[in-house]
RNA sequence: GGCGGCGUAGCCAAGUGGUAAGGCAGAGGUCUGCAAAACCUUUAUUCAUCGGUUCGAUUCCGAUCGCCGCCUCCA
């Protein structure tokens, strides 16, 4: 049975969709002012699992991730280097996908993109006016919050206890409120070269930050929908405020299943560019760790726990991804015989059953890699000594292929081929070997070696690896 | 000031009211011409500290210490 820890009831929720089979997830998606950072990947990593667990619990997944393409930061910064902002985003939602694509992530079925959204954000904005739940202040709309009760109840914050301590950091903004708590829906433009929409009844300007993914959920998922992704940090404002706008507008529960991951720290230190402790992925690869090494550390801590991110448990992660990819390899190649052996039988049915279960316990991936390494120690042991029989080696590779649509770690399929040169020095090596000159032997080793190519010498002949 | 999370072996980390998963590193071994790789075995009388509840607590409760997060645009 799934169940979600959801940050709604704060309580551990058996998942039931609301249609039988077919999940719609909404996770929210980068703000692309700048290369995305580990923090941000460890988010997509979990999003990447939450998807792939439905999809192999047998549910249709309607994936939607928004990419937030007009902000106040790539305003500014697309000012100060003389583009629009078209062009000033483009170069990172370019980079986005490379990384995307080399952590093994599966693209989202639907990825809207806010500057393509506004008719759908007005509308909803149009929609909260005529329920009172917003109003006019000088070019711009604000939401009132007071005009909706439930406000908190996703992030339980209470307002009346912790305005005083914060306070100083209130009313600093520079537009006219009701209320310091009211945020913008729609910025009316204040100079005339800055990026805005001509709306008829807002007028010129453009949308606040959290009215694109009300609008964009509900575009693609309809008015209430099964789950809502995000990081930790966007319990408050952002949720809450779109739970204000979309139930505001429609009177409907919005989302019936929220759920949160948590930061990542460095070296138990909260990652930020002032520290020197900040990293994006593409930092990682430049020092050669490989993509899904990355994958698996992220991957490796359930998601709603902070992840220590430290270059000790990556290097660790690098050796254990190496190891488990090698085990399927070596599964693969073994020669067979038929019939099949009971003991590793028993291993696959055990490791199943845990994998299932540490995932089902909201997606608790230590539990579930830890039933994929039990399964490789006690397969190996039991195949030690003994010829691979056949009917195993299909069920286990069927077996790892299943655990891997989920954790997508163990190496793809795809047969690399050895240029005829490499091969034939290995071939001169082996004659060499049987000779017993084992100089030469060695040299061409060596020289492989500073090729990037390890050679292993095993009981059936020699294996290589390309580094 | 308000709210929340965490503290388990050298490191990362799961977990439970009944006596500690898994990974990395370390140690020993198998294999090998050597090596590498791989494989096997092994590594916490103990779960921050102090009390309490209990037949029994790492797991529940309280206090203390330490770390982290949120409290208006940061995944």
């Amino acid at each position: 049975m799934l169940r979600f820890q959801n940050t709604l009831t704060n309580q551990l929720e058996e998942f039931r969709p609301m249609r039988e089979g077919e999940v719609g997830m909404y996770a929210c998606g980068p703000t692309v002012w700048s290369y995305a950072h580990l923090g941000n990947f460890r988010y997509f990593v979990f999003v990447d699992i939450l998807r792939r667990y439905l999809e192999f619990k047998g549910y249709d997944v309607k994936h939607v991730m928004n990419i937030t393409d007009v902000e106040d930061r790539i305003i500014a910064f697309s000012i100060e280097k003389g583009v629009t902002i078209d062009e000033y985003t483009a170069e990172y939602i370019a980079a986005l996908w490379e990384d995307w694509e080399a952590l093994g992530l599966k693209q989202p079925k639907i990825i809207p993109r806010a500057t393509h959204h506004i008719p759908e954000m007005v509308s909803i904005i149009e929609k909260l006016e005529e329920h009172g739940h917003a109003y006019r202040s000088d070019n711009s709309v604000y939401y009132r919050i007071s005009s909706f009760p439930e406000y908190g109840k996703l992030s339980k914050i209470n307002f009346a206890g912790n305005i005083a301590g914060a306070s100083e950091r209130i009313d600093t903004d520079r537009y006219e409120k009701e209320d310091a708590r009211d945020f913008a829906l729609w910025k009316g433009a204040e100079t005339p070269d800055e990026p805005a929409w001509d709306s008829s009844s807002l007028g010129r300007g453009r949308p606040g930050w959290h009215i694109e993914c009300s609008a964009m959920s509900t575009k693609y998922l309809g008015e209430t929908f099964d789950i809502h992704a995000g990081g930790v940090d966007l319990v408050f404002p952002h949720h809450e405020n779109e739970i204000a706008q979309s139930e505001g507008a429609t009177e409907k529960q919005f989302v019936r299943y929220w759920l949160h991951a948590e930061h990542l720290k460095v070296e138990g230190e909260t990652m930020s560019k002032s520290k020197g402790n900040f990293y994006t992925f593409r930092d990682l690869r430049e020092q050669g760790y490989s993509p899904t090494a990355i994958r698996y550390y992220l991957l490796s801590v359930p998601y709603r726990k902070q992840l220590n991110f430290t270059f000790e448990g990556l290097r660790a992660a690098e050796t254990t991804v190496e190891r488990l990819q090698d085990f399927r390899k070596r599964v693969k190649e073994a020669r067979v015989e038929p019939g099949r052996n009971e003991e590793v039988d028993m291993a696959m049915t055990r490791a199943l059953a845990e994998f299932e279960t540490g995932l089902d316990d909201d997606l608790n991936t230590s539990v579930a890699l830890a039933a994929l390494h039990n399964l490789m120690r006690e397969v190996n042991t039991a195949l030690r000594d003994h010829t691979v029989l056949e009917e195993n080696k299909q069920a286990l590779l069927e077996l790892l292929g299943r655990f891997d649509s989920v954790l997508n770690v163990m190496g793809s399929d795809e047969a690399v081929m050895l240029d005829a040169e490499v091969q034939s020095l290995i071939d001169e090596r082996q004659e060499a070997r049987r000779r017993r000159d084992f100089a030469r032997a060695d040299e061409i080793r060596d020289q492989l070696s500073s090729q990037g190519i390890t050679l292993e010498d095993t009981k059936d002949g020699v294996r290589w690896k390309r580094r």
